[in-house]
DNA sequence: AAGTTATATTGGAATAATTCTAAACTATTG
DNA sequence: CAATAGTTTAGAATTATTCCAATATAACTT
């Protein structure tokens, strides 16, 4: 049987426990329809306005909140005032571009790391964040 | 001979091109002196007005960003409005507290990262960033 | 289906971190 | 010591984000 994105965004929804309004089903289906995406709040609210989505700014960071929370997506800060929310939440890492401020992922089997101090008593690991920071240079 | 701390960060001012300014000389020696450390730019400033250095927050952010770009201070950003500058500017990793919002070196050799894929064509690695996000558990 | 309740959305104000600006100041050079 | 180039400053401006209290809406109860 056909995806059925549209379904698929509502029960996943109903499967986190939030309500599925009409703002954060479509912020959703924007999100989880169509590929892997890197958006910030303001990409993604001009992206919903666009679209003819009536949605507030303080909404949309809301629900990426939210999102976030429930490991829909995955926040990755890569400069002061530069946070995007990346909707692969597999395992894997990041290439920043600091010039354009552009990113692309880097799939986890790309990067190994393969050794891990212990890690202090007390102490669990939430996730392990890496970020190569590249620019362009004129071969 | 004895480390002369005053001379250091004077010297290393001159090396790195910046006029050892009444200011600068001050923050430098606040962070170049005294061990591995991470400041903001607001605890910096809170320290230097303390310790009866008379400087603006402005300066400060000038200075960190200028001991950044010559390689006396590393900038990690670990949290939407939370950027450290690191003192240590050897290779090493971080383990964030996100809770205290407290952050650890962990010297480099504890984490390897021993498979990079390969860059994109005139794509230049500047440095590779690794932070481990840990919270304290209630063993 | 109407009433109730808990959850969401909203615009706008508030906050926080950082940068900018243009004037005043100071270290260095000649 | 004068000229100049770099530095500091207060305060305004900017940017990203959060907060707020009022309104709206989805879900639940009957």
């Amino acid at each position: 049987m056909a995806h059925r994105p549209f379904s698929d965004a509502l029960e996943r929804l109903r499967g986190i426990g939030l309500r599925p309004t009409r703002q954060r089903l479509a912020l959703a289906r924007l999100l989880l329809e169509g590929g892997d995406r890197h958006v910030t709040a303001e990409t993604l609210h001009a992206e919903a306005v666009a679209a003819g989505i009536r949605v507030s700014l303080a909404t949309v960071y809301n629900n990426l909140h939210q999102f976030t929370t429930a490991d829909l997506l995955r926040e990755v800060v890569v400069a002061p005032g530069v946070t995007y929310f990346d909707t692969n939440v597999t395992d894997h890492h990041h290439l920043y571009y600091e010039d354009e401020g552009s990113m692309v992922d880097l799939e986890g089997d790309g990067v190994v790391l393969n050794k891990l101090p212990p890690m202090p008593a007390g102490t669990q690991v939430k996730r392990v964040d890496v970020v190569i920071r590249v620019k362009k240079v004129s071969k």
